[in-house]
DNA sequence: GACTTTGTTTGACACTTGTCAAGAAAACTC
DNA sequence: GAGTTTTCTTGACAAGTGTCAAACAAAGTC
């Protein structure tokens, strides 16, 4: 029989060999990843995502049930990593302005550094308007991703004085506006696109908060 | 010789022809919008387009070179009917108040009733990332509602004897993340959503203004 | 009414896609 | 080291894709 290699199976044998697998798994997906971010969800194929791999496809198939199963642990692999991206700037900001040039920085710099990632994320958001199956982990990170700002908002507001003037889902959206329209210019023309970031978040956070 | 289908070619020929041609791709063109909005840009096929037609998979490459020839006309199509939307609201509006109700009123309804439109709007502005083709008709809706938004913006701050708070990019990045977080959101649960972006928009709309 | 132009159908092509299965290779067990 | 299990390769499949071209129908022209 084949080893079932989806979500949360168990299996009883050899507690050395489960973790290769999940080695094998994360090596794939962050494989895919790179194909994904490079050329977007609807032009990545299994066989591309092996090519740009040391596997065969076969190997895919092999430890993903198919290619919705391969997507979707992606995508929540990738969650791991992105959602705790300000934490450091978060506890370590004295004040308000230090805050902000740290979040600034750290936006700007993962803009530049990881822009191939973000295509993808808004790639797959708008996906899972038309594929119900992506939704769930979609919603996930985008739960995640509200946290961190509003984690973030919080703390501005603590470190200034002042209170949050708008609620979790809305500071959320109007940062990820700004954040995406940023994304999208960055992927047409990069020269400009960080410096009209910052310049624009500047305007803008200090009209989230109030006394 | 077939006849050339595409972008701006002459064709000395038959004034009345030519009429008729952009009829056959303006009646196209509005099928494979609603095929598109249904499923989406990477899964609708050339022949899926066909099909919802009242037209066979031949036709449409008569009157179309390739299938980006196709969504190119699409998009351009559909944007002389959307960056107009809240026109009528902007002029007749008297009161900052009657704008804001009448411009939420507009928004929630284009968000129910045209909901497929807008899912096709922000995927293909997504594969626009990927697919260079496809950046200039994106990059030119996306200036149009831009402006938009700053009609409406400005006349706002007219009727409220403000200013402008942020600038046009600004205003549009936030103003459409709300907007972009509500069609997904609609899409996965249409129930509250409508409200919940009036609410959003209400608290925002003001802090976008200044004396 | 013959003839040319324009519009449409149909079927084919070359290719890519996800999926799978049979068997080779490697790892492991005793 | 034989035998078993796990891992991987390879090749195949059916289905779907964009594209095109040859036959056919309709419309327009003289």
């Amino acid at each position: 029989m084949i080893a079932v290699a989806s979500a949360a199976e168990e299996r009883p044998a050899r507690i050395s060999g489960i973790d290769k697998i999940e080695r094998r798994r994360v090596a794939l997906a962050e494989s895919a990843l790179k194909t994904l971010g490079e050329l977007g969800y609807a032009r990545t194929s299994l066989r591309e995502i092996a090519n740009n791999s040391e596997f065969t496809h076969g190997v895919v198939h092999y430890y993903f049930r198919d290619k919705i199963d391969l997507i979707s642990y992606c995508v929540r692999y990738y969650k791991t990593k992105c959602a705790r991206r300000y934490d450091e700037v978060v506890e370590t900001a004295t004040s308000g302005e230090d805050l902000v040039t740290g979040f600034l920085g750290k936006m700007t710099q993962t803009l530049v550094e990881e822009t191939p990632m973000h295509k993808l994320w808004y790639d797959l958001r708008a996906q899972s308007m038309f594929e119900e199956q992506l939704r769930p982990d979609v919603e996930a990170i985008d739960q995640l991703l509200e946290e961190m700002i509003w984690r973030i908002l919080t703390r501005y507001a603590d470190l200034t004085g002042t209170a949050p003037a708008v609620d979790a889902p809305t500071a959320y959206a109007l940062i990820d506006g700004l954040f995406e329209q940023a994304v999208v210019g960055y992927a047409a023309s990069p020269e400009k696109v960080p410096d009209l970031l910052s310049g624009r978040l500047l305007q803008v956070l200090p009209k989230l908060v109030a006394a």
